[in-house]
DNA sequence: AATGAATGAGGTTTCATTCAT
DNA sequence: TATGAATGAAACCTCATTCAT
């Protein structure tokens, strides 16, 4: 009565992850779906089983590692207190991310142009903007926490801090990306330090302490 | 004899910038040589007495409007005294020259993705890792003259800060290419004056004072 | 152990039937194993405990469909004297056929369109000649028949007029196929008519007295 | 400043011819574009210079067969004068083009299956439709120029005979497709002498003095 | 007996590139 | 120098068929 027996939810999963390699090593145009199947060690009519099209695995592709992506920084920061204390390991973590999965950051570059000009763009853009958004809001939440608990400037402008920042956390791997001989990690904390010194409420006290309790 | 040489390269200019177009349009992968063709009002096979292929050209296409995005960042802080304010206009122009070329910020996307995995990886990849470099040297040398004046913190890190801050720009467009309603150039005036904030010299002038200057 | 064999058989049915659904909605080519699967309410694979292939599935539907035709037309003629009586009869069999299958007429033209050029081509081209050749000699037969009652001309050319009436029955649902506006009965009722005209013996007889006696 | 200089107009009949061949001998679905261009002696994506899709292709390949096929016949009635002699010449004309250019005849079954079930379903059917429309128009007219000329009864239902007649012919050549035994000329000769006789006037004057003078 | 997950052969189509004019 | 007709490699995707359960 049954046939093979499989879980549908772990292979797509296996695939999902495979082509997440592929895309990342060779883009989405160089990606061959052949290449991807081979990669999953399956046949190349198996993908299809699984996915209508290269665009629909690309986006799920995309879907699966936001996702990871956001649940792990919002984790990190979610049980510490100090709002620069939170916004130090915010960008520690993100900049971590990129750095160690960074045979995978092709995928974000990938992820841009398809959003920009490329495949199912606006379903790319509207997801883009979607995360965005929330990443945003969180780093926002931290800042306006800060100021509410008397720690942060009043007249600090939480949005647009919250939005630069978030930019300049994925710039950092960016720039690593291209030139391997910068250091993100530290670049991220030195100028997150100099960042949250610009925001802390009392001058006196160097945001520097903040930052020296953090074990880099 | 003479006069076909300045013909040709402002031909080539003109594919150049015809090219520009439909690249931000249709992206790298969507783009057909004949549609440059059409755009420059030109036959097919005339591309390929200008460039050896589609990649060429597209390479052109990143070395004419990067040249073009870093003389004029550069032009605009040429001219000021304080770091506050040349970093306060190196920004403001970064941004909006994005914003005012909007619909050729798919570009940066597609050249993004061409050094990431695509096209020509190695030489857009080592292009970029020059721009950057370059893009830094910028800023971090304003940083270092702040100090050198005395108006900024002699600990203020400035490669980190410099590197960053180069990244946080670039960000901002990009989110702004993805959610509109957003305003990268208040994000920027304001994300600025806070880092600013934290990295002069006496905290008790009022980086704000510096930015009230500026007209947006 | 035995019920089981009628189970076959009445599945095998069962998929025939639903085959020529699919078939005729979708055409040989547009017809996949697993439309004909679910129409009939099973999973893919059991097509193939009935059937080696889609090529013999699909012959199976052309003789389920060509032997219940051939007796069902046989049937109609079968108990009527006059031959013009009888080739009435027969070609409103014939048309109604058609009209009240007409869901299924897409089958004729991809059987028509398989013994043409297409799958099992010699196969279907053989069951073909032979359909036809029994088909001629049942109208070969009634007119024949007339003609040894005295009915009918000798000089009428049996063979000739039976083959082509065959045909010109076929061809008028083939034109309400297409237009939906013709009316194939009264079609087939006035060239009857007018051909039954030019076969009777006594002129003087009017062969319509021969229809009218037809309820139509 | 001039390309290769090429008929265009005459290279898109010579590409329909060839693609006409190749459907004939492997049907719509058998047949591959590429054999279409190598019976052209053309490369494969010449084909795509000319036709959008394979299914563009094979229209076109149906109009210029059906436009020619429907030329000849019309101009086969156009100068004789007796409606019998002019159906008589119709019939032979329409069997003879089926049955000299038989290698060609699978494609007339392979647009009825298009227009059936097929490909580009509804453009097929309208067209036969129009096809069909325009033979039995030009059939009615000889049949009722012969009830205006007296030498047809008026009681001929001119519109069904018309539409009988046209599809019986189609059928003949259906039939000798199938069977090669069979003559189809002969066939269209004696039917149509018979159904001639029960169309003309004066039944005293036999109607196969009109088609003794024919030459077969 | 019944199932449906897996498979890969095969064909359409696109488009960068060439080259005769 | 400019052109666009010709080309064929390459890749997506479909779906008949198999077979483990």
């Amino acid at each position: 009565m049954a046939p093979r027996i499989v879980d549908k939810e772990a292979r797509r999963l296996e695939l999902v992850r495979a082509a997440a390699r592929v895309f990342a090593r060779e883009g989405f145009r160089g990606a061959r779906i052949a290449d991807v199947a081979t990669e999953a060690g399956l046949g190349k009519g198996t993908v299809y089983e699984y996915f209508r099209s290269k665009e629909e695995l690309f986006f799920a592709v995309f879907e699966w590692s936001s996702r990871r992506m956001e649940s792990e920084i919002a984790a990190t920061v979610e049980t510490l207190e100090s709002a620069g204390v939170r916004l130090l390991a915010l960008g520690r973590e993100a900049v971590r991310q990129g750095v160690e999965n960074l045979e995978l950051y092709g995928l974000t570059l990938e992820f841009w142009a398809a959003a920009g000009t490329g495949v199912c763009e606006g379903r790319f853009r509207e997801a883009f903007k979607e995360l965005y958004r929330e990443l945003r809001a969180l780093v926002q939440g931290i800042i306006e926490d800060g100021q509410a608990r008397g720690e942060l400037r009043q007249d600090v402008p939480a949005e647009h801090v919250a939005g630069t920042l978030v930019g300049a956390l994925d710039a950092l791997v960016l720039q690593h990306w291209f030139d391997r001989s910068l250091d993100p990690l530290a670049s991220a904390q030195g100028f997150l330090e100099t960042l949250i010194r610009g925001m802390v409420n009392n001058n006196t006290e160097s945001p520097a302490s903040t930052g020296d309790q953090q074990t880099l």
